[in-house]
DNA sequence: TCCCAGATTTAGAATTAGTCTAAATCTAGC
DNA sequence: GCTAGATTTAGACTAATTCTAAATCTGGGA
């Protein structure tokens, strides 16, 4: 079964509040934290607990539904990207990026036979500053 | 006055609490947590706080002396090199190893051309399985 | 030398993000 | 309709870090 499949079978299965948690990951177009989560699906579904958000993010991540950026300032954010991608952080302002450096990845063979790991994943952070504040 | 002179005069004033704190870190090849650091300097200065530790990272931090890495499951970890280099991280057992691919470095312009950033520094993670989990 | 301002340290309270617990609720298959 | 297992809920709990306010230290004048 291709992983498109496997995810469409999971989506069937989804209880409300999972789904509430993953309609609102998808409509956003920046990184939201739990907390916005947990704000935003309160809209829809006024009973559903903090707790609950994070079993559902849980539950999404490992369904390889949602995709989880721990970038160490602050809370987690939530992605709804799932292509292997990179990261802008902005040092003024915290705004959290995606872009695509597909350099990044083939290094990823490079990487693990300097540290001697066996790899799994790559990927780069760029730290800089972002349009807007550059403006500013 | 170039960084490194900055630095030794930086260091000629270090309060006992910030020099037992960056002589804790020098002194360990890993990444100690604040809580290691502050265990460890509890033996040194039996009356040091916990705040303190915190502050003198801080500071430490500012001076270019230690270097904070936050790579999410838990604890800042601090780290003696200045240099720029990449982490590996072990999907087992949380291990993390400094390497330096120096290609990694090389991306930084492509990196803030595609993100619309400007630049200030880029680095790369390696998430895998460490040489010891591999055996295990 | 003595004194003061500013910096630093201290202990503990407060905050934040996230996890745990146990009871209540839902759901599928019999 | 009934029961086992999964899920949800509210709130207590934990871990990491920051804040606060009082106490202490330090260096440069009077």
């Amino acid at each position: 079964m291709s992983p498109a499949r496997e995810n469409r079978k999971t989506e069937e299965k989804l209880t409300p509040q999972r789904d509430a948690v993953l309609q609102v990951i998808r409509a956003r177009e920046d990184h939201p934290t739990a907390n916005d989560i947990f704000q935003a699906a309160r809209l829809q579904l006024p009973t559903i607990s903090y707790a609950t958000v994070y079993n559902s993010l849980r539950f999404l991540k490992e369904a390889g539904l949602v995709h989880e950026i721990k970038f160490g300032d602050g809370a987690s954010r939530y992605d709804r990207e799932m292509e292997r991608h990179d990261h802008a952080i902005c040092n003024d302002c915290g705004k959290l990026v995606d872009f695509d450096l597909p350099e990044a990845a083939q290094l990823m063979s490079a990487a693990a036979r300097k540290s001697k790991f066996k790899a799994a994943s790559v990927h780069l952070t760029l730290r800089g500053v972002c349009p807007d504040c550059r403006k500013a």
